[in-house]
DNA sequence: TAATTTTCCGTGTACGGACACGAAATTAAG
DNA sequence: CTTAATTTCGTGTCCGTACACGGAAAATTA
């Protein structure tokens, strides 16, 4: 059977092909009886446009925004994404879509109210979002929806309800995970510590979800860590970091570190010039120094949120939103990645 | 910079469209100096086709063979890549796409060489096939390039020059990464296994290549187990592989099972009657029967070949090879994934 | 030089859908 | 019942590419 068109519904119907497309589109201007009955013709066929024409006929430049915090300092996690927005501009043919940026410095929350002030609510049509600052972010969404302007975010999750999708990891079994990975065979009897070294850690649920998470494996395990110890070093600098180290691991009897970002390579770094062997170490995602630190077996296993990915997916789903109306699904989990030594080459 | 189409270079060119057609798609009729000046410009205004454009206007009945093993008896896995079948279906919109589908008995040899007798070169444009048996599969691949038929390859490797891309997983390092799985806090001292299982081990040369990087693992590491043993249970049924396994168990300390393949829930099964703790146990492929032990925690770590994202890429590759001309990568390596039962949820 | 073949290139249309525009039909107002 | 306002619907054009067809110009032959 061939594919139904348009033009086929409209002579089945005894209407022209203006009339099933009004339908179709539902702007109006048809009477009732004639709507219902293309509706079912509609059904009956399982019409489904062409896409290839579609996207012909359409052509219009969409414009998106992509709101995300720039590579300030050591952070350089930011990297990550901005290779998957090229990746999506590649695939998402034409240059039909314009993607207008929005970098600001995580560290400078007026920064960020300040690009608030002047984005261009008028000329977007859909935002791809990485919150940072709670406030200020909830005041940006609300205002995204007073303006019918579609919001995915990625990276972090906020409880908030004006957004259409949100695409990222599930923060609190990555957590989890990283648990069985450093109990794995774990001698029993020593001790384990979880490092916070985010910029600022309550800017970050999902940084809280991940320790949340790794405790709850061992709530619900047999296995346990005779101590189990958390190291908060938001927003300290080398000097601090090393020092704080030092303590813990000379006051403890460390079998493993759970890095709760991908700054792991800083842990890395100290365990490997320090010449402290016998420490697990498990972080987030694959950044080029973490990456050296995996090769070296410094580092055990990295979880991967997929930051390239994420983007990706998101600015995927705001395409298909803005374009074909097509509704993304509110939650996108990604998986989570389990990354070694050994099958590092293939990601 | 708005994108230059047909028209554009024509106007620039003082010819008409139909003679830059002729240019790009090099079907002759064009005179040397006007075709130079034509590449040139094509060259110089870095001219892409406007892919919906073009597949509007192609809009032909693409025929693509599948050709790969059915489901017998319990060899479940082959259902798998069937699912990839169907997403890349649906992914590849219209029905513009035919699929035929070859699915041979992978334990009769002669079934698939009755198969390849009456197979439709002439019909195809494209085949998608997991070779088994070696000696027929090469023939029918010779015959497919006499054909100028474009194949690719999934599952498994042959090393054939008549192929155009390979989809799969580099099954050498999928073992090495299996190798680092279960000797990953190992105790000292104790034994390890390493199962076969297929329907014949000598159809399937990545079933070797895991064994070979299983044991490279340990040969380039620290860490050894006292003895590593092979037991073969190629074509063997559940009663001799029990015995067999009884055997081994209660002849050796063994810590840790390694199966080369998606059986791994037989062994599974056996280390869970006969109530042996203490054993890990690794294997391939997230068929339902393994999901269960995994999350059973009696299986400790699947890796994943993603058979269905084989079949996809596959599917997707010889689309874009056949509709598109895009020569595609002459091999695709899938990410070695590791799966436990804690990021299970997200596969 | 005229007739014929060959080479080269322009025109036209199809692909399926979106939407602007304006015409016809219906309803409301006078 | 006429006229105006409004609703409903048909026509035509465009999106960019592919390719069939046929015509004009050039080259070849008689």
């Amino acid at each position: 059977m061939p594919k139904v068109r348009i033009k086929d519904i409209a002579e089945i119907a005894n209407v022209s092909m203006g009339t099933v497309d009004r339908v179709i589109h539902k702007r109006g201007e048809v009477s009732p009886k004639t709507r219902e009955k293309i509706q079912k013709l509609l059904e009956d066929f399982d019409y489904k446009p062409d896409i290839a024409a579609r996207s012909l006929a359409m052509k219009r430049d969409i414009h998106l925004a992509v709101v995300m915090p720039k590579v300030v300092n050591d952070h350089t996690f930011w990297e990550l994404p901005q290779q998957g927005i090229q990746q999506a501009l590649d695939a998402l043919d034409h240059d039909q879509v314009t993607i207008h940026r929005f970098y600001f410095d995580q560290l400078d929350r007026l920064g960020f109210s300040a690009i608030l002030e002047t984005f261009p609510y008028g000329k977007m049509e859909g935002v791809l979002f990485a919150p940072v600052f709670r406030e200020e972010s909830i005041e940006f969404l609300e205002r995204c929806a007073e303006e019918n302007l579609p919001v995915v975010l990625f990276n972090s999750l906020l409880d908030t309800p004006a957004v259409r999708s949100y695409v990222g990891q599930d923060a609190y079994h990555s957590g989890y995970v990283a648990a069985k990975l450093i109990s794995y065979g774990m001698e029993q009897g020593r001790d384990l510590a979880i490092v916070n070294m985010s910029a600022r850690k309550d800017h970050y649920a999902h940084i809280i979800e991940r320790e949340r998470g790794f405790r709850a494996y061992f709530a619900s395990s047999e296995s346990h860590p005779k101590h189990m110890i958390s190291i908060d070093l938001n927003g300290a600098d080398d000097l601090l970091l090393k020092e704080k180290l030092s303590e813990i691991c000379s006051s403890y009897d460390i079998a493993g570190l759970f890095v709760t970002n991908s700054r792991v390579h800083k842990v890395a770094r100290f365990l490997s010039e320090t010449k402290r062997e016998r420490v697990r170490l498990v972080g987030y995602d694959l950044l080029p120094e973490n990456i050296e630190f995996l090769k070296q077996d410094r580092i055990d296993f990295l979880l991967s949120q997929k930051p390239e990915e994420q983007a990706f997916q998101g600015l995927n789903s705001l395409y298909n939103l803005v374009v074909f109306n097509r509704e993304p699904a509110p939650r996108q989990w990604l998986p989570i990645d389990i990354i070694t030594r050994e099958n590092l080459a293939y990601y």
